[in-house]
DNA sequence: GCCTATCTATATTGGACCGATATAGATCGA
DNA sequence: TCGATCTATATCGGTCCAATATAGATAGGC
């Protein structure tokens, strides 16, 4: 999803600056399916403003720079549901930790073992931040999608757990 | 993780085209945890050329193109478990499916009970692609990767059966 | 008082990545 | 004969991001 659709539809939810967007992408849970960086938030607020699809006014605050706040017009509310309506982009999924696994009869088994122990506490990490938030004022869409989030964290402890030993007991460099 | 480490992955593994390391992952079952497509590829295995990491030898072929086969050099293997030992990048997942469940509710009930109804046989599909794979001749890394995939494919198909009322019965537009 | 760490806030840049495209060689089914 | 698809290498323009820049703070340690 292309990240002028993806701060189109934060918007939607209510005005934002282009920092709270980044800020609600790290701390509001969700991290399993959407990120971006200022590096392609603001041009891409600034491209949507170009369009007319959001408008921004700046406010002044006291011992902090201004900040501009972005706000989702008509249209853009318009364009945002046409996007969604046609077929979506493939998911995608990238995990180094996965990967360097595939290769774990290369490396030592103590440090396979740490990069499961480091893994596994990421994966905690990010299940403990998402079970932080309260479901009291979260929308249908939003708790399913935090649910979901938890289920496969979950998941994923789970059978860390249970297949480590799998790829922890290999000889070194087997013949291969 | 970058295309030039996951190419010097591969061929750790044996000794491959830019074509085949492309196929692996169409085909391998890796698409849970790794892609690279033709525009990163080939730079990758001319850089890993360049820098001694990898070695190619061109393989004319009757009634077919010439094709151009890399073979990890002992220095570029060094490279790969040196980079291997460094701390990883952490996972990426974007999933325009599950963003856009986010906003359920400004669609119409039918396309997100398509859209779930969609989204399900693209996991299935997924699900069914790593189960045709025989762990007859897997290594237990490969055999642990494929597992993890499975579990948390498996997982995706029992939430999203069980819970996709939550989503689908929603009144349109629900006032925000 | 100074320095470092961290937060709030906007913005830009160079490099990495990729979908599309290009070129070139096929097979297969209609 | 043509369109679809496969094999095979390669490049390009646009998107993305980590790093950096600039500018405004607070807080804690020395």
């Amino acid at each position: 999803m292309d990240v002028r659709t993806i701060c189109l539809g934060i918007l939607t939810r209510g005005d934002a600056t282009g920092y709270e967007i980044k800020k609600l992408f790290e701390e509001g849970g969700y991290e399993h399916f959407v990120e971006a960086s200022f590096g392609s938030i603001y041009p891409a607020l600034s491209r949507l403003t170009d369009e007319g699809f959001v408008s921004v006014r700046s406010e002044a605050q006291e011992k902090r720079p201004d900040r501009k706040v972005y706000s989702i017009t008509p249209v853009g509310r318009s364009a945002f549901v046409a996007t969604l309506l046609k077929p979506l982009p493939e998911d995608r999924h990238r995990s180094p930790f996965v990967f360097a696994m595939l290769f774990a009869d290369l490396l030592p088994q103590a440090h396979v073992s740490a990069m499961v122990d480091h893994y596994i506490g990421q994966v905690e990490e990010k299940l403990a931040h998402l079970n932080s938030h309260s479901d009291a004022s979260k929308s249908d869409g939003e708790r399913f999608v935090m649910d979901y989030g938890r289920t496969v964290y979950e998941a994923t402890l789970n059978f860390l757990r249970t297949h480590r030993a799998e790829i922890e007991n290999q000889p070194a460099q087997a013949a291969e």
